[in-house]
Parts: C-alpha cells; structure tokens; sequence
DNA sequence: ACATTGCTTGACCGTTTGGTCAAATCGGAC
DNA sequence: GTCCGATTTGACCAAACGGTCAAGCAATGT
C-alpha cells in the first residue's frame, strides 16, 4: 500500500538487512532444535547457540520461545502443503498422484526436520496449530477430495474413499522423514546409499498405484 | 548376602499386593502423561497425581522419571508388535497381511497413546530403545521380510519390496493413532462415529490391496 | 504391647530455563 | 568526529522441575 501506516493492526516493518539475516539464522537454528527436540525440550540457549548469538539477543528478534515455535510452524506448513496445493484437476489422476508422491518423499528425504516438527506438534494435540488444521487446511482437502471424487466418478481412478487415500499418502510419504532412525536401524547399512530414496518411491508407488495382490 | 538365591544380578522380588497395584498405577497414568506431552515435557507431579500419589511416593517405586519411561516403554513396544510376530509363513498371505492390517488399526483405535508414545521416541532419535531396534525389532523384520519374500517367489504376492511394504503398513495404521487431532480436523464429525475405524480399514485394505489404479 | 518392616509425605535442595534489564557496543547519517 | 538509534550481552530473577531426606503412619508377626 503506502509507505506510510494503513495496516489494520501489524505494522509493516521495512526489516534492515541485519535484521532479515538474523531472523532467518534464527529460524534454522530453531527447525533443527524444535524438530530434534520438541518445542518442551528444546532451549532458547541453544536455538542461540546454533544460531551464533546470545539468548537475550534472540530475544530481541523474537518476543518468546513460543513466537520462534510459531512462526517456523507457520512457514514450514505452507511449503510442505505446495506439492499438494498443485495437484491438477485437468491433469491425468495416476500421473497427478505418482507426481505429488514422488515430491513429497523427495521432501521428506531433504527436509525431514519440517516433518519431524510438524509430526510432533500434531502427535501432541496440535495445540498451536489447530486453527489451522480446522480451517484452512480442512478447505484444502476438501477441495482435493473433490477432484479425486471427480476422478474416480469418470473412472480413472479405482473407487477409493478420498479422504483415507490422502491420510494413506501422507503417512507413507511422511514415515520415511519422521521414522528414518528406526529404518535405518532395520534395514541397516543401506539406508543411507544414494540409490535408496529411489527405490523407497518405487516401492511405496507401486503398492499404492497396484497394490499388492498378484496381478 | 541373600536368603537362598542365585540369579545373576537381580533379585527376583516377591512384589506385594499394594506393590503391584502401585506400579501399575503408576505405568498407567506415565503412558497418558509421557503420550500426551514427551518425555522431556512430561513431569513427575503430573505422574503421580494421575496415579493418585505423591511424588515422593512414586520414586519410592521408580528410581528416577526415566526408569519409568523406559519401563512403560518397555512394556509397550511388546504387546505392540505381537500381531506382527503372528504372521503366519503358511496361512493365506493376502488373509495374513489383511489380519495383521485390521488389528493395527484397531490397535490404534483402542490405545493410540501407546501408539504415540512410540512415535515421540522415534521421531526424537530412539535415545533409549536404539538398541531394541537394531537388534530384537531388526531381527523379527528379516524374518518376516524373509517370509514375504517368499510369498512374493511362490506368486501370491505381487513383487514388491518386503521391508517397504512393512513400511507402508505401520506407516498407514499408525497415522490414525498418532495424527487422529489432524484427522478429526480434517473430516470433521464423523471421525468419531461408530463406524468410522471400520471405514477406514476398508479403505487401507483396499488399497494396499488392490492399489488405486482402475481396475 | 511391642518391634520391625513397608509405605507415604511435607519440606527442602540444586539445577535448568524462560525471560528481563541496564549498560555497553556498533553503524550509518550528518 | 559526533550523535542517535539499532544491536548485543553479562548479570540477574523467578518459576519449574528432578530428586533427596528425615520423619510419620500403617501393617504384620511375635
């Protein structure tokens, strides 16, 4: 709008160049720690630590423990629901789904952490979270419950309630990010090989594209 | 030094009546409290007070906040992965995986903190059952990896990673455990209808099954 | 009745941690 | 250089928490 104030209650700040790098040091540091440690066991000392400041500097940034937990929440939500947000009506169903499947392992394989905090705050009765979940999040699904509806009415898709198929994506997809300690303990060495994200995509697609009955 | 025994090194305790309700008083009540809230958020007040004692009192029968966490832990992960140990190499695969497929779903529906609890561990890096995991729970997952993949070999499988598959299912029933707050937030009232668990077992079932691919 | 053992707790301690504050330092405008 | 606001931090505080301890209470055997 105007360089002046016309904003309802928030002022727009210009954010001085120090200012955005810090913040943005600020809310790494604090993804690592909250994503390894929950918003209760992580420490502002350390978020600082990580973030090579002091905590009374931190606290400058951010008014609270709890400010830093949202606003990372905040921003983390809205890339991780991108791919989803894009799934494209007009598209081929088969080819839409393999596509967000295939993005959204490639996240949890290069940003774990994003689902690790989202994993835990929601595990914990998503008390920061839950307006979002209630309101914007619920319109979002059920806008795509829609389109897959859509798509299993003119059959391209076999006759599969909407709503469980994306709770069965979204667990799959995000198990190999939140549970990756466990995997590794499983299947040993082989986890961490170059090759293995792609075979865990090949794999997941197939039971969910074919499943698992002899063909 | 002892009346007559000779374990190794632990006494094996007669453990009283009083003893007994106790300790499992207090088992209960850290389930709720460390699902709900972490261990690091969980507090050794709030144990007992649910457990209907003091604190005091209650590290009369647990030496310290971790000895619980690691019993009730403990305890759990057990009857936990009982329906996984029953697969049954000479039983029908596809009635097998379907079997142990519903009652983990029901698992998650009866006792989704012990579900929870599980996952925070997981999810924070396995501190106190990495162990468990890459030996006993390693073990158990080749054998039945073993067992898959020779169904796989005789035909009555589709070929498909066994661990991934394993994957898949744990990934799949234990979202309705651990996310069920997101899962309300989303399909709204009818999550907690009667029927809604065996609504979703059809659809798990149907396309782990099956796959989504029109058939 | 008494003693011994098991059970329970109020009061307390040391540490950790979220958050404050006043003072020091920095950095750009003039 | 000088000034002024932005930035940074050492020192500190109050609350929360894990854990200890000594003393009280209950139960059981003799």
């Amino acid at each position: 709008m105007s360089p002046k104030k016309t904003s309802t209650a928030k002022e727009a700040k210009p954010l001085s160049r120090i200012q955005e790098a810090n913040r943005k040091a600020i809310l790494d540091a604090a993804l690592d720690v909250f994503a390894k440690s929950g918003f209760r066991g992580a420490t502002i000392d350390e978020i600082a630590g990580k973030a090579g400041m002091s905590k009374p500097n931190l606290l400058y940034y951010f008014k609270s423990k709890r400010a830093i937990y949202q606003q990372v929440l905040e921003q983390t939500l809205s890339e991780w629901l991108t791919p989803f947000a894009e799934l494209d009506p007009n598209g081929d169903p088969v080819e839409e789904l393999r596509r967000y499947i295939t993005a959204k392992l490639k996240m949890s394989e290069s940003n774990p952490n994003a689902s690790k905090l989202f994993a835990n705050e929601v595990i914990h009765g998503a008390p920061v979270i839950s307006d979002f979940l209630t309101t914007s999040l619920k319109a979002l699904v059920d806008e795509k419950a829609k389109v897959i509806r859509k798509w299993v009415g003119e059959g391209k898709l076999a006759p599969i309630d909407p709503y469980h198929l994306i709770f069965t994506i979204w667990a799959t997809t995000q198990h190999y990010a939140d549970f990756d300690v466990q995997i590794r303990a499983v299947i040993g060495t082989q986890a961490g090989k170059p090759g293995f994200h792609e075979q865990a995509a090949q794999a997941v697609l197939s039971i969910i594209l074919y499943g698992i009955k002899p063909r």
